[in-house]
DNA sequence: CGACACATGTAACACGTTACATGATTTG
DNA sequence: CAAATCATGTAACGTGTTACATGTGTCG
């Protein structure tokens, strides 16, 4: 739901052409996200089923502009002033696997950490040098180097967690983790209790 | 392509039945992702499709149970052993909405950054007490910790780049970041020169 | 009995993503 | 001319997600 909203935001300055919102996006994003154009119609064809863009004629140059409609500026104005909420949607590929390699028997937790935390120091690395090698002037220098800043932050969180992990690992006898399957259970309907708590 | 592969990941250990799957996941994710039980059977016939599982025959109580292929342990043993990849496809939503708020000379991204920023301190919050009021103890317990901890150091570092972003912000004058809509080219066709170059 | 959990399944949708087809135009 | 870019569009797929239908068995 980012890039549909990204879109119909960039939208809302004024009215344009496919190609020229993927330039605006990129502009925008540091060119960090490479998006295909594919997709940019397609979205843009989603938005006007929507009723949130109109598609115009095409002109001169044969330039087809799409332009936002009353309810698109509202959406993009509600998008743009309510913050992202985390609530437990955080569906984190990392997090989840991590959690299972370390609750399945059969499976190496130690060296998934081992093979993530090189991984995740490499590409600090990466991200450290662009960051350094990199033109912060302009406006789009800006909106690049709060993308990478946001990248490092999160590569360096990923980094600090593996390591807490590591500790609650090694705190634990070995496979102390494990859980095994539950047995079969041979009869079904309602059981006696059953209490589930999500977070947040 | 996570709980595609976390379910997977359970089989290897054994045939279970679509419900008994649910439970497995739960448990070791500490019931942080609630799943629908429509997806599990969604995802065991897409598995299917792909030779990754097979059907059995309902036992005797009515239970379905599936089994892995030997293709299917193959990709569960690959799946455990590299690390997630964040190359430059991390679409975060909140940096991607972000960028684009800075940039728009339309939107205010100063509003933006408190609310997220409330919002960031809030769930902090919320999780920081989860994780107090939490038993530790047993494999469950660890499994849930390790999410619950994983969540905590994600909203710590948003919240640290907010508090950065903040800065890059107030370092230039109000609205340096704003871009206004590349004008019409007219001509089409080949440019004299264009590169883009992707991060990492 | 009624509510509720267990259990299996189907159908549809959303968004993101890619591959492909087509044509115009400019540069080397 | 050939290659590359600009430009629009179509078709298909994948995962995640939800709503719904259906039936069984248990507990109060």
């Amino acid at each position: 739901m980012s890039v549909r909203h990204s879109l119909l935001a960039i939208l809302a300055q004024g009215p344009c052409y496919g190609y020229q919102l993927r330039h605006e996006f990129d502009r925008r994003t540091g060119a960090t996200w490479p998006l295909n154009v594919g997709q940019i119609y397609n979205t843009l064809e989603r938005l006007e089923r929507d009723s949130l863009v109109t598609r115009g004629a095409a002109d001169a140059n044969g330039h087809v502009y799409w332009e936002i409609t009353a309810r698109g500026a509202d959406e993009v104005s509600e998008w743009l002033t309510s913050p992202v909420s985390r609530g437990s949607a955080a569906r984190d590929e990392l997090t989840m696997k991590m959690a299972v390699a370390a609750t399945l028997p059969g499976a190496d937790a130690g060296a998934l950490l081992d093979a993530q935390e090189e991984e995740g120091r490499r590409r600090l690395d990466d991200l450290r040098s662009v960051r350094d090698a990199q033109d912060e002037t302009g406006p789009e220098g800006l909106a690049r180097a709060m993308v990478v800043d946001a990248m490092i932050f999160t590569a360096e969180a990923e980094l600090r967690w593996l390591q807490h992990v590591r500790v609650l690992l090694q705190r634990h006898p070995r496979h102390a983790l494990a859980l095994e399957l539950t047995p079969d259970r041979p009869k079904r309907g309602r059981p006696a209790r059953a209490a589930a708590a999500a977070v947040v």
